[in-house]
RNA sequence: GGAGAAAUGGCAGAGCGGUUGAAUGCACUGGUCUUGAAAACCAGCAUACCGAGAGGUAUCGGGGGUUCGAAUCCCUCUUUCUCCGCCA
């Protein structure tokens, strides 16, 4: 969510700057502007108002105890009127509020000046690759298919127990995404996350929060009976850890990691899109999220960007590194890289990471702030990103790692597993 | 799931329905004193919003109500504790 007080202040600048995202919201600017002017001005008038009631009711008060009851009354009927001023002025306050709260959560976060323009994934700028491509002597086979040949996925028994897109990992396919598991998660602690393993379904207040809610609300798996989500990330639970909280210095860098399942309905996706481990609908992934004092995020973002390619690097995958686009942007970013691997008997590029700057827009739904030097309480900025999501880089590993034999393992995996190959 | 008790500032803990945004203690910050420290003493110390400022308004777990006036009374939700039941 946008401060409104940025929107006072700098409302044209930021209408330049979203038109980024190839969406023109000089409309919801220009109306929140405008609403919140005679917000503040019925505000004002309120309040005058109440503070003359609160006024009358202490003079009545100071009366009543002097025993002057008679002369009370008198003040007591004087009241009478203040009120329904008071409370008609208080209606138009509070529908107001909610007028403007309603179209600050249909703004999005402004991209960043380095983000490019542009309305699809066409437009995304790639801004580094690294690696080659992977010759095979044969036949290449698709994941699925070598899933099936040495029993490590079974895809039809999840729709059989679940439904689509809920698969069982079952022996070495089980292990190898355990040791992928470990390895991301000590690799975190290494550069200084402090590990948590947060629950899985949140509260609506949380929800909010981080921006699930109310926009993307059938994304999420929703258990009705008690209001709780199923997470989609970890970013949800970890980043809430610091709702509603004031840090009390300037010196902080929160570094968190966690890995959990997470649960995504996907509605609306199809073809080969959502083949075999490409798309499903809960899966394993290893979040990292850093809360930052604003002088320091573009530096942690960096270290971030640098986290995930040594993964890929040390996974010795193919792997390239796009900026994407301001139509590409998720609703809560300022900026956003994506990493995608290189699935070679797919022939595509997959996503196995998205590394994020929000600024100051979820740390203000969040009310997530901190002194500075003067005292003042001012928001942080918070940031994420997967470090990594576990399907797709099971999926490229099967790929790349194939022979005709079998599968290799990665040499940096060979630490957490008990075999070395797949046959 | 049933029965009972409770929820106040960073913590502890007062608070007859009427200058209570809230006593007091601890913690914290600044100052005096001291060669330095401790102690003692003095002062300061919640958040948000509106306002150039003076100041104003709101907030005592959340929401609603009674009242001229609510931390204080009523309803409701949430959470915690104790007891019972069930259970990995």
């Amino acid at each position: 969510m946008l401060e409104i007080t940025r929107i006072r202040a700098e409302k044209d600048a930021l209408i330049e700057g979203l038109k980024k995202r190839g969406v023109d919201f000089s409309n919801q600017l220009n109306q929140i502007s405008t609403l919140d002017e005679s917000w503040r001005s019925k505000k004002t008038e309120m309040e005058t108002i109440q503070s003359e009631s609160n006024k009358v009711s202490k003079e009545i008060g100071k009366l009543m105890g002097s025993g002057k009851k008679e002369e009370a009354e008198v003040a007591k009927k004087q009241t009478a009127e203040l009120k329904k001023k008071e409370q008609s002025l208080k209606d138009e306050v509070i529908e107001l509020e909610a007028k403007i709260q309603e179209l600050l959560y249909e703004v999005p976060n402004v991209p960043l000046e380095i983000v490019p323009a542009g309305k699809s994934e066409e437009d995304n700028i790639t801004i580094e690759e690294v690696g080659q491509k992977v010759k095979f002597s044969g036949e290449a086979l698709p994941h699925w298919e070598l899933a099936k040949k040495y029993d490590l996925i079974d895809f039809e028994l999840g729709v059989k127990v679940t439904g689509a897109g809920f698969p069982f990992y079952k022996g070495k396919g089980a292990k190898l995404q355990r040791a992928l598991i470990n390895f991301f998660l000590a690799e975190a602690e290494k550069a200084g996350y402090t590990e948590y393993i947060p629950p899985l379904m949140v509260n609506e207040a949380s929800g909010i929060g981080t921006g699930q809610l109310p926009d993307k609300e059938g994304q999420m798996y929703h258990a009705t009976k008690d209001n709780l989500y199923l997470i989609p990330t970890s970013e949800v639970p970890l980043t809430n850890i610091y709702r509603d909280t004031i840090l009390p210095d300037e010196n902080f860098s929160i570094k968190m990691t966690g890995y959990t399942p997470n649960f995504r309905r996907e509605a609306g996706s199809y073809g080969s899109d959502v083949r075999g481990l490409n798309r499903l609908h809960q899966f394993d992934k290893v979040e990292l999220v850093r809360i930052e004092h604003p002088n320091n995020s573009q530096k942690a973002l960096e270290e971030m960007v640098n986290h995930v390619k040594g993964l890929l690097e040390k996974l010795g995958l193919q792997y390239r590194i796009l900026r994407l686009c301001g139509g590409d942007l998720g609703f809560t970013s300022a900026i956003t890289y994506d990493f995608e691997v290189y699935s070679a008997a797919q022939e595509k590029w997959l996503e196995v990471s998205s590394v994020s700057l929000f600024e100051t827009f979820q740390a203000n739904r969040l009310k997530l702030r901190f002194k500075n030097d003067k005292k003042k309480t001012q928001l942080c900025h918070t940031l994420n990103g997967s470090a990594l999501a576990l399907p797709r880089i099971l999926a490229a590993l099967l790929e790349n790692y194939q022979t005709p034999e079998g599968i290799e393992i990665p040499e940096v995996l060979e630490d957490y597993l008990n075999f070395k190959e797949i046959k």
